[in-house]
DNA sequence: CGAAAAACCTGGCAGC
DNA sequence: TGCTGCCAGGTTTTTC
C-alpha cells in the first residue's frame, strides 16, 4: 500500500502519542511477513521515546529498544479514543493499549510485519537502504555516477531501495511522465538534465503527496481513517487510455517486472 | 555476479 | 450464483 507520502502522513499523526506510555498490546495474529517479535507482545507500561521514519519503515522508539513497522502492501493504522466503541473487524492483527486511546493495526494481506530491534545501527533491513529522496544525498550527480552502472530500465532503477528509497510503482510513474522519460530507457542513456529533472521531480511530487495526505487507490488511510487526496492529482497512474495532460495522446499502460506501468508514448522519450 | 521471476497473502472485480 | 483469472501503494528469496 504505502510508498514514502503515505507513510510520512501516517508518521506525522502517530506523533501525538510521543511521550505516552503503552500500557499493553494484544496481538490477534502473530504471523505477519514475519512473525511478530515475542518483545512486542510482552510490552508493559513502555514510554515511547520518539517515533520515526526511514525509507518506508517506522520506528518506534522505547527506553530498551526499538519497534521495527513496515507496512508492507496493504498495512493501515487506526489510532482512536477508547471512550470510542470499535468493532474488532478481520485482519486487526494488532492493538497497543494507551491510557486513553487504542492503536490498531489491520493488514489483509500480511506483507508487513512488527519486529523487535534492540539497535537501529546493525539493523539488517535498514543497513542496505540508499539515501532519502529529500536528503542532499541524492543529487543529479549521485544519480549521473549511479546511472553508468547498471544495466536496469529507468523505471525499475527508481524502485530500487538502493539507490534511493521510498519510491514506489505509483510515485515511479508520475515522476518519469513530469521528466519526460520513457520508462524502458535504459539508465545508461541518461544525461545529467535527465537526471536533474528526475531528482527534482521525485522531491516536487513527493513533497506534494505529502501535503495533500498521500495517494489512496484502495487500502491506504490515514490513522483517522480519512484517505488521501494525492489521488486526484495523479497524472498517469491507472489513467490508461486517457489523454496526457501535455499532447493528448492516449495514456499507455505495460508492465515492467510484472508491475503495471503508465506513461505518454508521444512526451516520453 | 546482477537482473528477473517467484514467493509471501487476501480480497475485489470482470467475465463467463 | 458461483467459479476463474487477473490485479493490487512491497520486498526478500530463488533462479537463470
Amino acid at each position: 500500500m504505502p510508498e514514502l507520502p503515505e507513510v510520512e502522513v501516517i508518521l506525522r499523526g502517530l506523533k501525538s502519542l510521543i511521550g505516552d506510555k503503552i500500557l499493553y498490546s494484544i496481538i490477534r495474529c502473530y504471523n505477519l511477513r514475519w512473525p511478530v517479535s515475542s518483545e512486542i507482545y510482552k510490552l508493559k507500561n513502555n514510554f515511547i521515546l520518539n517515533i520515526k521514519r526511514r525509507a518506508r519503515y517506522l520506528i518506534i522508539k522505547l527506553e530498551y529498544g526499538n519497534i521495527l513497522i513496515h507496512l508492507g502492501m496493504s498495512g493501515s493504522f487506526y489510532l482512536f479514543d477508547k471512550t470510542e466503541k470499535v468493532i474488532i473487524k478481520k485482519h486487526d492483527h494488532i492493538d497497543l493499549i494507551f491510557s486513553n486511546k487504542i492503536l490498531r493495526y489491520n493488514d489483509p494481506r500480511r506483507f508487513g510485519f512488527w519486529l523487535w530491534t534492540k539497535n537501529l545501527e546493525n539493523n539488517k533491513f535498514l543497513q542496505k537502504l540508499g539515501p532519502e529522496p529529500f536528503s542532499k544525498k541524492f543529487n543529479d550527480n549521485y544519480l549521473f555516477q549511479k546511472s553508468k552502472f547498471t544495466r536496469k530500465n529507468v523505471k525499475n532503477w527508481l524502485m530500487d531501495n538502493k539507490l534511493v528509497v521510498g519510491i514506489g510503482n505509483i510515485y515511479a510513474n508520475e515522476i518519469l511522465f513530469l521528466s519526460k522519460i520513457h520508462p524502458n530507457r535504459l539508465t545508461k542513456s541518461l544525461n545529467t538534465q535527465d537526471c536533474c529533472n528526475i531528482v527534482n521531480n521525485t522531491k516536487k511530487i513527493l513533497l506534494e503527496s505529502i501535503k495533500k495526505g498521500g495517494t489512496t487507490i484502495r487500502n491506504f488511510s490515514k490513522i483517522n481513517k480519512k484517505k488521501g487526496d494525492f489521488s486526484k492529482e495523479l497524472k498517469v497512474y491507472k489513467r490508461e487510455l486517457e489523454k496526457c495532460l501535455f499532447c493528448h495522446s492516449y495514456i499507455k499502460r505495460i508492465l515492467n517486472n510484472k508491475r503495471a506501468t503508465f506513461f505518454c508514448p508521444k512526451c516520453q522519450i
